[in-house]
DNA sequence: GAGTGGTCTAGACCACGAA
DNA sequence: TCGTGGTCTAGACCACTCT
């Protein structure tokens, strides 16, 4: 079709292979990210090392200093390398320990959670675990919510939930959406979560637990607490969930 | 000191307030960046809607349109807007199920592990289970190491690994470094490891376990497989470790 | 003072989506 | 055809570090 119209523009263009034509082709500042992640990958950058200079790049990989800035930019972003304001950019540590973690407790039963039962909501004075947690004075009243997931017509997570308590706060069972009841009392509220922190540990089934869960006291129980927090770190919402069976387990994912 | 230079700048600069006088100043694009984090915070951006354009924040803010996207840029990549090329940017989810887990087995045990021993090192044939892991046909070897960490003089560790074996490997015990052999196994063979997953989990200590750690049978386990894959997603390494006591949790945090 | 990265300007062309 | 975001250019000034 427009074949005429790249002659005119690698034409119109200085030196470089911007000229786009009927096949994609990717951007200038992409070529130079995997040029520097394949250099990282195979060792021949290693960690410390500092990159060269943008100027230096602009003119090796005959791009624009934007480009080049971009190209870092990404790479930087990503983890790769770092950079000292007036000195230049180096190779990161490859050690990393930094992984993305999906956590989402309606759909870590496979792919979807059965329903969602409310086994409790109450008033109560918390104690001074959740007093804790929430930052509360103990004069105070926090909402206790207990929630159980079910996943092929068994209990496969049981739910803890405080949320500190307001004067007109929903508590009634019959007033409220069972499955979304925490997330709608900070609507509501105008809570807005800007952090959320999860703490994962191991636990044993015990008593009321293994009743819960229909299991003998013994087994083991994965532990995730998940606390919210508002732009001002202070927290809204400290959740405990158990978690039972062989859909247990979560996954991260490091990205290099 | 430079009074006189403030107002020059002043004079030079058109309308916006680029001078950078004696105390520091955000840049420009930061200030477009937190307006629209606070606007998304207390809802007056709402998940889905769409951010006015580019060209029209350039005349809002009285910003250049590189400030605007590099602003815009910053946004989508943690996740608070995101683009569709040719219609516009909108606001994301704020379901935000994305975490970031930090996690270095040297290092969960508080500030520093004491001591890395190595109780083990075979060449093996691997079982069913191995072979899945790092996708071996059975009849190849690997490399099994036995390793556990100490803090406060007790073992909070125990970590298995196994390594695909090949030709001059060092097996040997006295031939490497006690606590960076999969490490050093993997530069020497040029393995780079470009992603690791992990997976979570909740066990009972039972038998050669509680010895290990030496406890009763039953108490909790926290086990947590790490897997390494090279450029082309095939598994190099496979770790298994469990996570006695109380300084067993993993945290996980998440942005917004 | 020279070199570096960080920020910014005022233009430009492209691919894409929608009317 | 028009508006959008995506990419790019060729300059510029700043703060910072090092020598």
């Amino acid at each position: 079709m427009n074949f005429a119209l790249v002659d005119e523009q690698t034409m119109k263009i200085p030196i470089n292979s911007r000229q786009k034509s009927t096949f994609k082709i990717l951007p200038d500042y992409q070529k130079l990210v995997d040029t520097i992640k394949a250099k990282i990958a195979i060792g021949e950058l290693k960690p410390g090392d500092s990159i060269r200079s943008e100027n230096f790049l602009s003119a090796e990989f005959d791009l624009n200093r934007l480009s080049v800035k971009k190209a870092l930019a990404l790479l930087e972003n990503e983890g790769y390398i770092f950079s000292i304001s007036g000195k230049g950019k180096y190779v990161g540590q490859n050690n990393s320990n930094h992984y993305e973690l999906f956590f989402d407790e309606l759909l870590i039963l496979g792919e979807k959670y059965e329903e969602v039962k409310i086994i409790e909501v109450n008033v109560i004075r918390p104690n001074h675990e959740v007093c804790e947690h929430l930052k509360l004075q103990n004069n105070k009243f926090v909402v206790r919510i207990k929630r159980v997931y079910l996943n092929e017509n068994r209990i496969k997570i049981f739910e803890i939930t405080y949320v500190p308590y307001y004067r007109g706060m929903p508590v009634v069972e019959r007033e409220i959406n069972y499955s979304e009841f925490p997330e709608k009392v900070m609507a509501k509220k105008k809570m807005n979560t800007i952090s959320k922190k999860l703490s994962i540990k191991a636990g044993v089934a015990k008593g009321a637990l293994s009743k819960i869960f229909e299991i003998e006291d013994g087994e083991a129980v994965l532990i995730v607490e998940q606390k919210k927090f508002d732009e001002n770190n202070n927290p809204l919402i400290w959740t405990r969930l158990f978690f039972y069976g062989e859909v247990n387990g979560l996954s991260a994912v490091a990205s290099f």
